[in-house]
DNA sequence: CGGTTATTTGAAATACGTCAATTCAAGTGG
DNA sequence: CCACTTGAATTGACGTATTTCAAATAACCG
């Protein structure tokens, strides 16, 4: 049986290429996507997020981007996967969340104890100085945007306790997937990019690599959905949610910290 | 063999009474030591914790506290312990997080996801309305500790996650254990009380109430520590903490750019 | 193309869950 | 003080989910 060749850059998926835009807006795209999810932003408001474009900072895979204290200000990965993760002695890694493109991190006034953010892919960040200079009033939007992103992350780490102490290695997988398709939001609701390593989603499922693998398998075989060359095709929406057993944050459900 | 009779009141552990006390500060006497374990209160402060004490509420065991989108305001336990928890419609129920005497919920500006806060002993709360009227600067004090108690409860959702994901059974129990004695911080280091039922703490730990109950029976039988009559008597600190497989901060994060 | 890292698969070990029953402690009412 | 009840703790036997070990592809990268 002939395998139809997977997309020749694997890991690069969550490049977006944006040829068509001016170089400066072009950057915070993601960014400006993302918080569109959450609040309608004036055209001040996007041209102040648009306006970080300068700050623009590469970052290899296995880059530190954050450490434990994490003083180093809040930033928006503007392309490329990147996750909080806490490591111990012997090795073991949990993954506590992964920030997508469009997403920010160390937006927290405070230290957020013993994690580290790290690079999953060659990545892009800019800075988030400066963005509310002038207080809440001078950018309701803006503000609001970014309480709710907050408020949306509390929520997801909540799914994650939920799965990790009660679902299944097989339900555990569906919700995941479940929840990265709706993060992500591709324009195809059929397939979503998903640029990480199955170690990756074992260290943030708490599942050994051997057995995602089997799970992620049986998923397949079963038509659910399909994991190949850092995109994930859904093939049934249906079968696939009601696999995850839990509902997504979709719409109103959203946790406090 | 004959065993030592336990305590007459079994859950009732939580419950300290305090007797020497004029009525109305003895009720908030939990509240003022959690809070001042993150900052000294001034005089005026801790009479504004105390004033409290008026609106004291009692609750039964299993009694629901706040709700889904509980804007039910914020509260501090004065006795008696409770969890947040989510349960999922097949009967799994997932305990984020213990609440003790002294501790607070409800302070989170925004809605509460799909979690609600129970009872899991009788139990006796206390309004925090009005207790930051004036903003900040009013009481630095107590706003720097309910900062600093916030701050606390993530990294310690953080260390959940962590247990829930990488630890087995047998770390997952030890690591729990010197947490609540952290928290509760009893007079006596050597024992604290813990109110709660295995299968309370088999919900939290992502375990069955069995295996929980065996792997208890493995740390009682290594000398480490021992639970009866809703107090845990700690036989080995040092053990203990070698079972719990402190975490460190993450580094396997190459230094890139 | 060769070296490296990721994915995939098999077989065997084990950690953990389920089912079912027993014990134990505390409460109730006679 | 003694049946009787109820809920929690405990234990045994057994099934299953998941891990570990080991090795074989397959994909990627310079």
């Amino acid at each position: 049986m002939i395998e139809l060749r997977p997309a020749p850059e694997r890991l690069r998926a969550g490049l977006a290429p944006r040829s068509g835009m001016p170089e400066a807006a072009a950057v915070t795209a993601a960014v400006l996507r993302n918080l569109g999810r959450f609040a309608t932003l004036t055209a001040e408001e996007a041209a102040r997020v648009a306006a970080l474009g300068a700050t623009r900072r590469r970052w290899r895979p296995g880059a530190l981007l954050a450490a434990d204290s994490g003083a180093s200000g809040a930033h928006f990965v503007v392309s490329g996967w990147a996750c909080r993760q806490r490591v111990l002695r012997d090795g073991r890694r949990q993954i506590f969340d992964f920030i997508v493109p469009g997403e920010g991190f160390g937006f927290e006034p405070l230290p957020l104890g013993p994690q580290s953010i790290v690079a999953l892919t060659p990545l892009e960040t800019v800075a988030a100085h400066g963005l509310m200079d002038g207080g809440p009033a001078s950018a309701d939007g803006l503000w609001r945007a970014l309480q709710a992103a907050r408020v949306e992350t509390c929520a997801r780490r909540q799914d994650h306790m939920l799965r990790l102490g009660q679902l299944t290695a097989y339900e555990r997988a569906s919700h995941f997937l479940l929840e990265m398709q709706w993060r992500v939001g591709a324009p195809d609701p059929r397939s979503f990019p998903l640029p990480l390593t199955q170690e990756a989603m074992a260290d943030a499922l708490g599942l050994s690599v051997v057995h995602l693998n089997r799970v992620l398998r049986q998923l397949r075989a079963a038509g659910l959905v399909e994991i190949r060359g850092g995109v994930a095709v859904v093939r049934d929406a249906v079968a696939l949610a009601q696999a995850a057993v839990l509902p997504l944050p979709g719409k109103a459900a959203i946790a406090g910290c």
